[in-house]
This record gives C-alpha cells, sequence and structure tokens, in this order.
DNA sequence: CTTGACGTTGACGTAAACGTAAACTACGTA
DNA sequence: TACGTAGTTTACGTTTACGTCAACGTCAAG
C-alpha cells in the first residue's frame, strides 16, 4: 500500500478515471502534451496533470490533433513569455476562437437539417394507393434529401 | 468542348469547386458516399451529388468519420423504408442530434476558456521588480493556468 | 500524327493516434 | 521465496483518409 496519497495518481487510476488507457497517457507524454512527475521509473500524475488532460480530451472531443491541442496548451505555458510573444498568443488564441465559432456554425447547420429531417420522418405515413411515402401533415409527396440519383 | 452542359460537372470541375482533390471525390465513392453517373469510364456529377458532397465535407468538419457520415446519408435514403425501419432511423438520428449538442457544448466550453485567456494575456504586464507576470487589472500574480508542473 | 490535358484503375505510401505483444523490473503478500 | 499485480521501454501492427505514382485510354488542337 502506498504510504502517501496526497492527490497523486498512478497511470492506471488516471487513466481509468478518464476512460482512457495508460498507453494513451504515455502516448501523450511523447508529444508533450503532459509530463508527469517520475519516482524512479515511475510516473506520478497530480491535479495538474488532471487538469491539461481535461483539456488534451475535450480538444479531441471538438476534432483537434494532438499536435494543435499541443499549441494550444503552449499558449498557456507563458512563464518566460517576451513581450513580443504576447500579441502573438493573443493572435493565435483568437483565430483559434474564430475557427471554433465557425464549427459550432457547421454543428447547428447540421443539427437543423437533422432535426428537420428527424421530424419529417417522424410524420411519415405510407399512402399506399401509389405505394409512395408522403407527409401526413401536408400530404406532400416525399422527395429524397439529399437527392439520391 | 463538351456538347451540353445541362448543370453537369466533371470531376475536376467539381473536386476544385469544392476544394478538394480528384481523388478525393473517387474515394468517397469508393466508399459508397457518393455515386455520381458514368458516362462510358468517366464520372458525370450532378447537382444531387453537390449537395451530398457539401453535406460530407461539412460532416468532416464537424469531425464524423466517413463512416460515420455514410450512415447518416443512409438515413435519409429512406425511399425502400419499412415501417419498421422508420423508428429506427428516428431514433438514430435523435442521437445524434444529442451527440451534436454535447459536441456544441464543448467547444462553447473551450472557447470561453480561450475567450478568458486571450483577455488575460492581452491585460498582463511584467512586473520587473520581482521578475514575475502580473495582471494589469488586478496586479494579480499570474498562476499558469492549466498549471505545468 | 503527336502532343497535351483530362480521365481511368490499381497499388503502394504516409501521418496520426493509438493497440498490442514482448521482455523486463519492482513490490507486497501468501 | 515464489507469485501476482502494476509499472517500464521498445517496437511493430492497425485504422482512417487520403497522397502519389504507374500505366493506360481518349479526344481536340496544332
Amino acid at each position: 500500500m502506498r504510504a502517501v496519497k496526497s492527490d497523486t495518481y498512478s497511470i492506471k487510476e488516471l487513466a481509468c478515471e478518464f476512460g482512457v488507457t495508460p498507453r494513451t497517457l504515455r502516448h501523450y507524454e511523447d508529444q508533450g502534451l503532459l509530463t508527469p512527475e517520475r519516482q524512479g521509473q515511475n510516473r506520478i500524475y497530480h491535479a495538474n496533470d488532471r487538469v491539461r488532460l481535461a483539456w488534451i480530451l475535450r480538444g479531441k472531443r471538438v476534432g483537434f490533433s494532438l499536435q494543435e491541442i499541443g499549441e494550444m496548451l503552449d499558449l498557456y505555458d507563458i512563464g518566460d513569455g517576451r513581450e513580443t510573444q504576447r500579441s502573438v498568443t493573443v493572435e493565435k488564441c483568437r483565430s483559434r476562437i474564430r475557427a471554433l465559432e465557425e464549427q459550432r456554425d457547421d454543428i447547428n447547420a447540421t443539427i437543423d437539417e437533422l432535426q428537420e429531417f428527424c421530424e419529417l420522418i417522424a410524420n411519415l405515413v405510407r399512402d399506399n394507393k401509389n405505394d409512395q411515402w408522403i407527409r401526413r401533415d401536408t400530404g406532400e409527396p416525399l422527395r429524397h434529401y439529399p437527392p439520391r440519383n
């Protein structure tokens, strides 16, 4: 049994908590996204590693590559920040925000179309007379959308 | 020069218009996402292919795999829709929508954090006395966020 | 008739993000 | 002390989404 726990995690504990494998955490370390403490050979993860991991995984969920995530995390590491670098950081950050906003627009558009289509099917009923689909509300015949040739 | 144009596209025309390569369109066809008309060997793309391609590319932008996009497009191909299949389609569709909404939440959270961080840096200034960064507005010393060990 | 632009089908290459297996170490316990 | 559990490194395998040839067909222009 470990003597002191004090808010630290083994690789398996942290991985398990976030639903990833130890291999994944090592991979992120290889890519420079995580730099856990070492006790001899073994990795010891602290609260800050947890925070970074959460960031990484959310970045993944929104579609960034590990490299892009690394660059975004680098934006945060400005301890040695030179005055001139600061405006660069800000600009990169803003450009990221714009990209995310565009992506959000794409998502909203997709949601809208799926929603519309979903309701359309939900209201759909077979007009058995002429063997084709019509809308229950308008009686309009259904044309495939998006069209299949 | 082609005799009749009538809203058709060569592979290069369509690819070029959407900023992808012909290879990409052939790949999408291999995956069953597009099925352009053939004139002999050559592919002829129509308006419906355009619509589908736009869908595919937007799907990619929001982070779906080609397989997932294919499944979503399949939802639209319900011309032979059996009554029992319909509720399945609706449920799949709704589950997609929920996933997209979660993804949108992730994006919003990321935007918020980047925005906050961005403004923080913009207001940052070096306190030369003790050689560390402080916030211009509050004078608070800066702690890295997310923390680097 | 040859050249060039565009098209076709293989088929192999590649980068990213891990999976997986091998071979080894260290430790608490039965 | 032998065993099981958890950790380590090294290294090759895998999937996705195309890129990149190679080798060939086709058609209009010079």
